[in-house]
DNA sequence: CCCATGAACTGAACCGGTTTAGTCAACTAT
DNA sequence: ATAGTTGACTAAACCGGTTCAGTTCATGGG
């Protein structure tokens, strides 16, 4: 029927008032009268006028979109299935708000960069997500410059104006030592992600941390980058020694799961001969064998609560920073006490 | 220095034409006298003049940005690396183009009819990527009601106005079945993903005419959802039967490396005891043990031949379907000769 | 020589909202 | 009774582009 486009002066003139007092109505500001705001919403309603997101953002210089660049080399995003589900998670609240979601993948930090600056040229964002913090972070400087607000997914280093929603992985890293080193582990390794990336840092650090509170000798680590083929690597030059570990604590689950594999072709059982455990609980990792003892993460209630925080962020100006439930490690069947040997 | 936003109208004062004029030398149309373009052009340049996205939107009608609209189960999204690669792809075209990527992610079918919707009542997008495809897809007629470009990932069937970004799995899985018949296993079983999906529904057909094809008998069959869960269960019921499939085809990876979890923990050792062959070359199957013999489907390459159909249609208003080369079998470790028994 | 043609360019309308300045009537305070 | 205030509402400007109907002027054909 009504095919065709309606448009505010339409509401106006059926409704007998201004375009302006319509717009009012609608974003119910002060300055229209009671009955005649029922009026014209309800000629709106009739008409089935749902008002232009173009002109309004026009006229208002917003874009409701909220932006999210990620640049993961191809290998890790292509394992690590934490964007899709973290995405997931944003688009449940986003899509209540008539809000769009705008998706870029860049392959390096220049372009990243780069990508930041023409989504605020081009107003195509109003607010946009922080995720992989690094040290040091140039997005942090740059976003605060282009006045872009954002949300730090884990707290940055330094003075970071935005607020940040974190899940603290540290005491997921410490209960995995403590329960290896309560199964009668000594030798316990740890195949850490990239230290360019603050939970990289942090899981290593929290690793050497446990160690030390467990009363057991420094691990050896190894830094990756975090891929699947990374971890493979790591765990072909650990379990090559001649004293290896009889446990290997990994920074993420692609690199258990690699891990896993590699322990397999060298015959070495798990978790009889070499107890593993990795970070993340992706889906996988029930269904390896034996299932892998991991450490929570929850990257879609994460989303969530990265976009409520962002949303309120810029609808009041301000967003108080979210602490989410620390991860907790998960135990399946991929560590056991060691053998003696 | 020049932070303050340049608008067309001050690069015409300052060349001294009318706005009309410095939008025309812009998007070089004629009616333009050679040097007063040039002089135009420089004069934009000279005041770093990026013409408005919001305007040009508003008053083209158009949004710059193409749409992706996600309907997997999360369980499914999350073990299937297809979408990351996917758009990673995409977005190697896109940027190039001044053009962003509006990423959906839903829950289910009315969900995701109703954000079509919604993304063209708010005109997010000039176009957008149709993936997943399913029997009498109801996306087809909207999106053609509608009047929304689009570009199906596989040939949709009964008949679609969009043009079509094709690779085609049957011969990956007639290669597989191929292979295990000439290890010379007989009994061959298929774990077939949601009859749902084209795809799904394609590569069961092209096992069955595989296995005819071999003269072998019809091999058993298991419908699942494509989830790694459903592939662990699906694998338990087949290898739990008093006489079990010597190889397993599976319809994707993460059903495979679920089935192989199961193996391992039944004791069924692969590939002695049972073969097993995945589908699309995860990241994974390189670093499970034994690294998985699958096809590849090379997904990224897909997004990049997907988005450039997709910018030609826009543009000229029709593109040719593509054809990328066939997905082929890629021999690992998961498949040998039966053990006679 | 005159008129038709067309290229170069202008001015204004237009896209569809938001926002501000200002009008008008009713109400309050003095 | 009168000036001042307040609330409801309108008209017009504005956001920053695109587009279209005209105007101007040079050119060429008859």
């Amino acid at each position: 029927m009504s095919a065709e486009k309606v448009t505010i002066a339409d509401v106006a003139r059926t409704a007998g008032v201004s375009k302006g007092l319509v717009s009012f109505a609608l974003n119910n500001r002060p300055g229209v009268g009671a009955e005649t705001r029922v009026r014209i919403l309800q000629v709106a309603q009739d008409l089935g006028w749902k008002p232009s997101l173009r002109a309004r953002s026009l006229s208002t210089q917003r874009s409701f979109a909220l932006g999210l660049v990620i640049a993961r080399n191809p290998e890790v995003l292509a394992s690590d299935p934490f964007f899709p589900s973290f995405i997931a998670g944003v688009e449940s609240i986003l899509a209540a708000e008539r809000r769009a979601l705008v998706l870029s993948v860049v392959p390096d930090e220049e372009t990243e960069l780069q990508t930041y600056r023409s989504l605020v040229a081009d107003g195509r964002v109003d607010g946009v997500f922080l995720s992989d913090l690094r040290h040091n972070d140039a997005r942090i400087p740059l976003l605060t410059e282009l006045g872009l607000p954002a949300v730090t997914l884990g707290r940055a280093e330094g003075d970071s104006p935005f607020p940040a929603v974190t899940i603290d992985d540290t005491p997921g890293v410490m209960e995995s030592v403590r329960y290896l080193a309560d199964l009668g582990h000594r030798r316990i390794a740890h195949v850490a992600g990239s230290t360019n990336l603050l939970h990289g840092t942090r899981r290593r650090e929290a690793f050497a941390a446990a160690m030390t509170a467990a009363g057991l000798p420094d691990g050896q680590t190894v830094e990756t980058d975090f891929s699947a083929r990374a971890g493979s690597d790591a765990t072909r030059r650990l379990l090559g020694q001649a004293i290896r570990p009889t446990a290997i604590v990994y920074a993420n689950d692609p690199m258990a799961i690699a891990g896993l594999g590699v322990a397999h072709e060298l015959g070495i059982r798990v978790p009889e001969d070499l107890s593993i455990t990795g970070f993340d609980d992706i889906d996988f990792c029930r269904y390896v064998f034996p299932p892998l003892t991991t450490v929570s993460a929850a990257p879609a209630v994460w989303g969530r609560a990265a976009a409520t925080t962002l949303l309120q962020l810029m609808e009041h100006g301000r967003a108080d920073d979210v602490d989410l439930p620390a991860a907790r490690l998960i135990i399946r069947g991929s560590a056991a006490p060691p053998t003696r040997h």
